[in-house]
DNA sequence: TTCCCCATGATACTCATTCTCAACTGGGAT
DNA sequence: ATCCCAGTTGAGAATGAGTATCATGGGGAA
């Protein structure tokens, strides 16, 4: 697996007609190697950090592209911050965030899926994509 | 149903220790009166349209009551502007916004609210609120 | 009616994200 | 390998929803 993600990268710039550059692809190799959700400036300060230099600017704009071809998933917590993780395996989740601890944990249901669209259908509609938040607390 | 809502703001302010004033009546009222999923600045101009100047602060800061109140409901709908609907009924839904239109549609279903729960329990949690948004598109 | 303190409005401010634009560079053509 | 130029980048300005500040104004208890 370690072996193909280069080209994940090449091939979706390729396709979108864009250049790889070393941004880019610094950018792709942050986001990729993390399982956390982090904003945008948790990831320009951790490339920093390791002294590879890549503005603001540069983030954001690689980010639209990561998350319009799906590499990278975008959500809003509703802090004002949005926070970005890698969806390499695809294997899509919502996510429960712990109104104590900030945590947050992921979950799928797939009951919960097939309700969805079954809802929309009933009004005639079908789903292009979802938010599905959960704030939870602790079980004393 | 008319003759009650004055009391409701009057009742609510009172507990919270805080004035009755025109400018949180004018407010309250603009929100109650439509049905609709608003944003701060178009209840500020409609207010403003029929005459009624208040400031785009004190509608913010009686939002803050009013949704803290539960008379009114914010919704995030991750465009940058939240959008606030009366709750006077408490009818608990969530919305469908359509992707090509921005129609938002209302929608309630007991089995999803249910399994939300019993998911939070899985984890060791119990739901506190939730985020739920389908983005629709028409079936042709 | 007085007076104190809360509420308001105008405006400055915050802060994540986007825009601007001059300088830089990837990569196809030669 | 070198040229060349349209796409890309970085620094900083701009944007825009929402919040904070603070002098002025007005509820409402006594």
């Amino acid at each position: 697996m370690a072996a193909q993600t280069p080209e994940i990268l090449t091939g979706i710039l390729h396709k979108e007609g864009l250049r790889y550059t070393a941004q880019r692809e610094a950018v792709w190799d942050e986001i990729r190697q993390s399982h956390e959700h982090r904003d945008a400036e948790d990831i320009y300060l951790s490339l920093r950090t390791k002294g590879i230099q890549v503005s603001r600017a540069t983030i954001y704009r690689t980010i639209d592209v990561l998350v319009k071809n799906k590499l990278v998933r975008k959500m809003d917590v509703g802090d004002g911050r949005c926070r970005y993780e890698p969806r390499l395996d695809d294997n899509h989740h919502d996510h429960m965030i712990c109104t104590e601890t900030g945590d947050i944990i992921e979950f799928f249901n797939e009951e919960l899926e097939l309700l969805q669209e079954k809802i929309a259908r009933k009004h005639g509609y079908t789903v292009v994509r979802h938010v599905h938040q959960l704030f939870v607390k602790p079980i004393k």
